[in-house]
DNA sequence: TTGAACGCTAACGTTACGTGACAGTCAAGG
DNA sequence: CCTTGACTGTCACGTAACGTTAGCGTTCAA
């Protein structure tokens, strides 16, 4: 029935996970006042286990001593109200720290799109990139950074390879085929797997979008005329964007028009 | 182009919410150090900045600025691992925040449940709670501190006051029809109505309890026989906790074997 | 009875800044 | 041109919450 459990300094503070010294430093400011026997050795009974609890609750939220000594002596006849208190601010924190996640994934998000526009653009002329960038920017009033960070931030290193490698398959089997006109089966069938590509990595960033038949055609019109572009991307082959952009004006017009 | 944001100090330690000071501080300890004007006033880039967040959060999860210097500067290269490993520290924050809040939550029912203690039995004789008790835990081997807190922690001192009003009113509803033969219907009537009090708070406690015939027959003959109790619910009447048994009996029998 | 484990106090060390004190810099206004 | 107020700089001491070390008493099993 006495359910008086006494502890030493060492014994409390392993039940605690504390230091000894932490306690002599909680006697000393009055925070935690234990018994002391006839020899002078601190006791400690429940009563004060269950109030370095709260101490340790409070102080990992980054309160001071003496606040603590205010709050708990504050409320140490509302228990329930004590409890309700801390348990809110643990929830407040619980919040900060999802913030903090957040932030950071975006962060993350972020540095790994540079990684992949690395990925993407290895192999192709650095100099020329500069001018197509800054090309996309002017003609769509986009950031391209926003773009890529959208468009690639989702993907893992080798995700962005596997694209490369897939973009460059393409390229080359339409360059091999780019002397033929644009409605030929040929070509508008690279046509459509060039589009599928596209949707599937637009797709893939945001749910449920799609390449319309506006989209598209704005996308053919900048491949066909813009000369950044343009020099970009004969890097494949000199005509190459011309008649990428051709050809997708056609399979637009064809295949996408409501 | 050249997105190269720079800031003063003041305007730094406004953008990341630290004082002027910590920024001299990290600047001095070599944790974050600045380029400096001509007229010696320092200058941060977002390089700087980026840094600083990442000091800020590995601060917050209570690491020096010894050991944050060498992960930032050991991870420097390797960005994404930094980031990774700095997401699940904060992951494991959670988990143990998360803890904190179950503990307090076990606890806060656990001083609810004897605030509803209090309330149950408030205007009942003091002296024979504790026999009652005794004999509860001797006869059905279980702590009557476990007892309660399952039974009554979840409810608030609202739920509570009201249910000790509800056996109120039924102990006086039995009282009134005490000397009649237990098989009675209005006997019947009541055994059933304290069946249901009982198995609803059993059910709250518990999902998906429910009040046997197994247990109905123990706690029947534990009514009927035990001493403590016919002294503790003579407060009522005489012959009530041994009424109540016969009733609860014949109930069980008639009614709830399968 | 002795030595290892534990306890006490006292006092200085450490970390991560806070808080002045004192001085130079700079743009705006009288 | 000079002042004024907002910033900035470098010392340098102060503080909170212990860590650490030193010196010394207590307990208890071997």
């Amino acid at each position: 029935m006495d359910n008086e459990r006494i502890y030493s300094v060492s014994e409390l503070s392993r039940l605690a996970g504390v230091s000894v010294r932490t306690l002599h430093h909680y006697d000393q400011v009055g925070l935690l006042k234990p018994w002391r026997k006839e020899n002078g050795y601190r006791e400690y009974d429940r009563k004060h286990a269950v109030r370095l609890q709260q101490i340790i609750i409070y102080r990992d939220l980054d309160f001071s001593l003496e606040e603590i000594t205010r709050l708990l002596d504050l409320d140490a006849d509302n228990q329930a109200k004590a409890l309700n208190s801390q348990r809110d601010l643990l929830w407040q924190r619980q919040k900060q720290i999802q913030r903090m996640i957040d932030s950071l994934e975006v962060t993350m998000k972020s540095i790994q799109s540079k990684q992949n526009v690395d990925i993407m653009f290895e192999g192709l002329p650095k100099e020329k990139i500069a001018d197509y960038e800054k090309s996309v920017r002017d003609r769509f009033d986009l950031s391209f950074e926003g773009i890529t960070e959208d468009l690639l931030g989702g993907f893992s290193s080798e995700e962005a390879r596997a694209l490369k490698e897939e973009g460059d398959r393409f390229a080359e089997d339409f360059v091999n085929v780019i002397h033929l006109p644009v409605e030929s089966e040929q070509v508008q069938r690279l046509a459509e797997r060039h589009h599928d590509m596209i949707s599937k990595m637009a797709s893939f960033a945001e749910e449920g979008v799609e390449l319309d038949y506006d989209t598209a055609l704005k996308a053919s019109h900048f491949l066909a005329n813009d000369e950044a572009t343009q020099e970009f991307y004969s890097f494949y082959h000199d005509d190459y964007a011309r008649r990428l952009g051709e050809a997708w004006r056609y399979f637009a017009e064809t295949r996408l028009k409501s």
